[in-house]
DNA sequence: AAATATAATTAACACTGTTAATATTTCCAA
DNA sequence: TTGGAAATATTAACAGTGTTAATTATATTT
């Protein structure tokens, strides 16, 4: 790799770093051109540069927020018997990062896309995500329950839905508006799908 | 009722049409103060005379919106037997609805909410929204089927989520890539949900 | 008819994303 | 090493945004 593509990289990385950090932090609403710019320390029209647009950008984040899931989740099924258990266990930890960091759900699932890019790519990445954390755990659930594959991508597919609608009502609508209450329903709702 | 306040709801008026129409044509990127206030007849300004804000104008679209779309579902549905038959067809038709009116799916469940106004009001009547549609064909698919009001109320849950999960992706993630792909999917799920 | 109140409009502002023009830095050949 | 070309970063500029203050126009009251 040329020390021209290393410059490129690393510049990039800042823009993208800067983006992460403020979509954590203050969601969708804290992203302009100008500040991230200014904290990737350059000036805004830098960024032009490097990525075709703001959206671009902010989609590129995608895939490093997917590896921070996974290590959130990671930390807190540990222990859980693959299978049922730790569906169970991955689906709350889910729900537990969105709402942790509602402006990372909102890139996710709620943000337009943008014009240029792999937007196709990214849109696969964002629908998928739920089947690649919980893979190995579907096989094993489908192995012991003996249900079809079929069946299997219907609860794969409710499973998604269920958790992603959940979020939306209580980060987008504050309905039901306590934390309590949002619990206790995705918790009835997941029972309602594997029992 | 004085005149004043005839004038008033008159002026109003103005703007919420200019508002929905914008929405349905061009969804909420349509929307700004100035091209509400010139399709309203008025300068930009006068908006605020009387609504807190552009948010808030368009979530007072919400309600006429709702009542739109049980106009296009009743024409839709008409003649399907009154509980599981009539349920489908209303799952069908609020699909449709959202399919051909993306912006108004947008403002339903994807806008963030004006800081001002009944916020909590809006959202319930959000949420519930799917509930009154069907609310008849449930007490009659529960009176049919035996079924229990707590196993009811995850159906509903369930229906809901599901429905708004795969317009969310349709819409909003180009995920299935096509129409038809897009409705293969939603039959499949709401026959697992009855069936 | 004049004074007062109200409503509508214009001016202004800070902010937005993006592009063009300019300045600065880096690279390369002599 | 130097000068010119190319690449990169920045500033200037623009059209657009939501909102508010100042001004103007209209309606109402005395």
């Amino acid at each position: 790799m040329e020390r021209k593509q290393i410059q490129e990289q690393r510049i990039r990385g800042y823009f993208v770093q800067a983006a992460k950090d403020i979509l954590r932090s203050e969601g969708l609403k804290g992203i302009s051109v100008r500040n991230v710019a200014q904290n990737a320390g350059y000036s805004y029209a830098t960024l032009y540069n490097y990525f075709s647009d703001i959206r671009f950008l902010v989609f590129e984040c995608v895939r490093d927020f997917q590896e921070e899931c996974d290590t959130f989740i990671a930390e807190r099924v540990e222990g859980a018997a693959p299978g049922i258990e730790r569906l169970r266990a991955i689906s709350k930890a889910y729900l537990d990062y969105f709402v942790e960091y509602p402006g990372i759900f909102e890139l996710f699932y709620l943000e337009k896309m943008s014009a240029y890019g792999n937007s196709k790519e990214t849109a696969e990445l964002i629908y998928s995500y739920l089947d690649k954390l919980c893979e190995n755990d579907w096989t094993v659930y489908s192995v012991k329950t003996k249900i079809s594959d079929e069946l299997i991508d219907k609860l794969k597919d409710q499973l998604r839905y269920t958790l992603i609608g959940l979020l939306l009502f209580y980060l987008n609508r504050h309905y039901p508006g306590t934390y309590e209450e949002f619990i206790e329903r995705s918790e009835k709702q997941l029972a309602y799908i594997w029992d």
